[in-house]
DNA sequence: TGCTTGACTTACG
DNA sequence: CCGTAAGCCAAGC
């Protein structure tokens, strides 16, 4: 569903739908996301750092587990109260690691 | 038009 | 496991 009022291109819709989607307690990395809907991690990162206050931003990790940049602190806080497993600080990409279904994004 | 920056990744030692 | 280097994509100045 289109959020009315914020025009915002269809490749910040897809990163934001598809962080949006990762169940509670489950992560994805910037590189799964670029996978998922195109472009580059950095690119990820862009949108995130600019529409993530809107999604649960916190369920997006990086490639080694760790929260983003300069939210650390924060990101590892949710983590920790939605039961994620968290391993010295990062997340345990092994048992955390979320794989979208297939079939609402392009084949 | 060209360089710098950023919620990144992978490879090497 | 940790630090450094190079690669990649788009936006901003």
């Amino acid at each position: 569903m289109a959020r009315a009022g914020t025009p915002l291109d269809d490749y910040t819709e897809q990163v934001l739908s598809a962080v949006e989607e990762i169940p509670v307690g489950w992560v994805m990395t910037y590189g799964d996301l670029a996978e998922l809907v195109g472009g580059g991690p950095r690119q990820i990162g862009q949108v995130m750092a600019r529409y993530g206050a809107a999604v649960p931003w916190w369920r997006v990790v990086r490639a080694d587990g760790q929260p983003a940049r300069g939210h650390e602190p924060r990101a590892l806080e949710r983590l920790a109260a939605e039961g994620a497993p968290l391993r010295r600080g990062r997340v345990e990409l092994r048992l955390a690691r979320y794989l979208p279904p297939p079939g609402r994004d392009a084949p």
